[in-house]
DNA sequence: AAGAAATTGTTATTCAATGTCAATAAGCCT
DNA sequence: AGGCTTATTGACATTGAATAACAATTTCTT
């Protein structure tokens, strides 16, 4: 472990920090749901969270996850990925390499990618718009190569 | 209008097109919500393109606009924009420049822009993972000049 | 022109997300 | 350490976008 390592505060730390700024409170709960955010790196919905912290034998209420998702956003932890099927997609950011989604508009299928360009995008953009720049989303849309297949044949 | 105009389908045209090719129907109903959709270049959701109609004093069942959404996404002429305020936003796609969309996280607060370097990542990743692009929807997210201010004052 | 099948509008339904509120508990203050 | 203020919790009710069901209608093929 270097120092690099050492110096990075746990999602935990800059979400008190975050909380005491705002005069809010540090509940057992919230720790709960940001434990089982960050414990994979997977997307999530509000649905899978709590089944996933059910399975653990803990107990949160739905309200409370959907009541602490905002806050999570706000302070930078998370961010929504894309709406599908009725229900919000997130997924955490921080302490995750950065990356956006190809997906399949067919099959849905999602493939991940990093790219440098869009890094130089954005500070362009702030610098253009005198924005401070937070993160971007880039998603590109297509067809993937099973399903061109398929609709070929078809 | 030069050769390039002549040659370019109306979005109606390419519709009736994609409908003869799904063995589904032109009807009147489905004409009166793309001439609404195409005939301003803003944001839209169901709501609004719905009072949009009514104003016209045309009348369209919602239902029916549910209905046809998937079919133009299908059919590529307009595109989801973003989520919010549990609705979907929309913005047509066909015979309209692509842009891209800055947006403010504090005051929602959006600016378009456009970039071609994002063609050419969207052109490496067709290749790279075999698929065939359609499109893409770049969001970056920040904080306004004026956002900025208020939060240093605040 | 007729008939098969898709589409429409109406109405009912679903379910994610939010609001309400009394009970509880975090965290500051002395 | 204990008390007090006030944010937070969970249960329940509510909202509202989006979807489903269905009978009446209309498109489009032959």
């Amino acid at each position: 472990m270097d120092s690099k390592d050492q110096k990075r505060p746990s999602e935990l730390d800059i979400f008190r920090d975050f909380l005491r700024r705002q005069g809010m409170r540090y509940t057992p709960e919230r720790e709960t749901i940001i434990k089982e955010i960050f414990s994979t790196h997977e997307h999530f919905d509000v649905d899978s969270l709590y089944l996933g912290i059910r399975q653990k034998g803990l107990r949160v209420s739905k309200a409370s996850i959907y009541r602490l998702i905002p806050l999570l956003i706000k302070a930078n932890l998370i961010e929504e990925v894309f709406f599908e099927n009725g229900q919000m997609h997130y997924e955490h950011i921080y302490g995750h390499e950065h990356h956006c989604h190809l997906r399949c508009q067919e099959c849905r299928k999602i493939e991940e990618f990093s790219d440098e360009r869009v890094v130089q995008i954005e500070k362009e953009l702030g610098e253009r718009f005198n924005y401070r720049i937070l993160r971007h989303k880039l998603e590109v849309i297509g067809i993937c190569s099973t399903c061109q297949k398929k609709m070929n044949t078809a």
